[in-house]
DNA sequence: CTTGAACATTCGTTTATCCATATATATGCT
DNA sequence: AGCATATATATGGATAAACGAATGTTCAAG
């Protein structure tokens, strides 16, 4: 009953379309949607499993607000093996970019708990082979 | 029952304690807030009758989403005779600054048509007497 | 073709948000 | 005091967001 079994992919390709600042707003009033978008910022890309290892919450849980982000365009996905790697969409409209790096570089303190978290996970996938 | 009959006023001496970007985002995610921000930024002051005319919404409606705002701490308020003026917290954090000057400069649109109304309105309280 | 790991999604419920309407408070004027 | 204007808040109902638990889907390995 599904169009296709393959993730919507959020078309990272050309600029998005709806991208109101209320949307960018939203997206980002949720704390752990936050400091996700952050995180990943910070780290470049990471896997489903690593963020849900850094907030110490369940995997559905953080997919499900991953999935918010992607439908924001605001991250862009990429299947990998088993596993599905977020990265920022390099795409977004360059004030966001402002936005992230202002509010990243004022508040680093949110990063920390997930950011030892995630240093102090054992086996990360492909934790270093770009 | 009450303390006291005036407003909460939102203390604008001191920095304001709980500033988290989930915070100021929140405050943002909603269009009426984001503009009535970006207006009153714009304006440098302005009253509820003036932001009412500028939505052209109803008053309660204004007033409870500047509520929130100064609930937050991003707006201060002034009472002035009748008219009670709202301007932006002049003690924001340097990087709120920085986001709301990034989301003003390349959102300009959203503020076309409550300008338009405003200065389509026909008495405005004070207009030419800083 | 089965199994297990990594992700995604659906379901039912709880909680938060938003609105319109009505009402309360504050100020200024007479 | 009494009334008008400006602003704030309370209430109740509709809508949306969030969660845990259960279930699907995709992939790789055997």
């Amino acid at each position: 009953m599904r169009d296709k079994g393959v993730l919507p992919e959020s078309d990272t390709r050309g600029q998005p379309a709806d991208f109101s600042p209320v949307t960018l707003f939203r997206a980002l009033s949720d704390e752990l949607r936050l400091t996700a978008m952050l995180l990943i910022r910070d780290q470049k890309e990471l896997c489903v499993c690593e963020l849900t290892e850094a907030f110490a919450v369940s995997q559905p849980k953080v997919s499900r607000h991953l999935a918010i982000l992607r439908e924001t365009a605001l991250v862009a996905t990429e299947r990998r093996g088993q596993w599905v790697y977020y990265s920022v969409n390099p795409r977004l409209p360059q004030w966001v970019f402002g936005v992230l790096d202002e509010t990243a570089r004022s508040n680093t303190a949110l990063l920390e708990s997930p950011l030892a978290k995630l240093q102090a996970m054992a086996e990360r996938p492909a934790v270093s082979c770009p």
